[in-house]
DNA sequence: GCTATCAGTTTACTGAAGGAAAGTAGTTTC
DNA sequence: GAAACTACTTTCCTTCAGTAAACTGATAGC
């Protein structure tokens, strides 16, 4: 999104009534909420396809329960599938949708604000 | 943002570690972390600045101690400022800071990714 | 004196988030 | 037959986010 862009949707806001952004930035926030759902979709992202255990090692601090239950309702949510392959011992395949792919311009502009906003709290 | 840039900084995150960036996603998740902070930001920005009263009016559902609460953390992390008027009864108007507004293009992308998923999920 | 407004604080409670560890179930390797 | 790997699930526990309602203390109007 270029910045004119940003600033027609700021705008157009600031016109009267403004519930609906409000309560559609509301709901990304909540679809988004709690601890490893970014870093599951972020990994998902930049390396592509992984199994449960290459997750669990990869996503920093997460358990198999947190792991499982987080990627359950991504997947209901449609941001990720899950594929069981026929291999032995069974592997399980998660991997970003091209829907969960529409995230990469606001995971990169949270990236490129948390950036910024850490050099600011550094100095 | 425009989408170059975007795909630009996923990029850069899919060559090797990309730490980073993942930690600097998960701390803007917390630094907008909970119920009410992004709608007492787009509020502010919307609306400009608003007394305590105004904002308890406003921002629809949310109790005093919530309110109190969430402006001091806004303001200890720059994000808003508050300034004591002297009437009386004394008022006490809050701001959004300079610093602030540069969220406005996450806030924007937020808003339109949340009212495209709003339709999808609709239909 | 009674009520109301302003900007909160205090107390007491509930429910959800999250962590640690063990258990389940099938398969393969030693 | 024991251990190890796969992908989870279950149980138990603690901490934190959020809510409701009462209270504070100053001022102002009726």
């Amino acid at each position: 999104m270029d910045k004119d862009k940003a600033q027609e949707i700021i705008e157009r806001n600031c016109e009267g009534d403004h519930t609906q952004g409000i309560l559609a930035a509301r709901d990304v926030m909540e679809l988004l909420s709690g601890k490893w759902k970014i870093q599951i979709i972020a990994t998902l992202s930049f390396d592509g396809k992984k199994r449960f255990m290459d997750l669990l090692r990869n996503v920093e601090g997460i358990g198999s329960k947190m792991l499982s239950k987080e990627l359950q309702t991504l997947e209901s949510n449609q941001l990720v599938t899950r594929t069981v392959c026929d291999t032995k011992p069974i592997t399980v395949e998660y991997e970003i949708t091209e829907y969960g792919k529409t995230l990469n311009a606001l995971i990169a502009e949270m990236i490129s604000w948390g950036i910024e906003h850490r050099k600011r709290i550094m100095s």
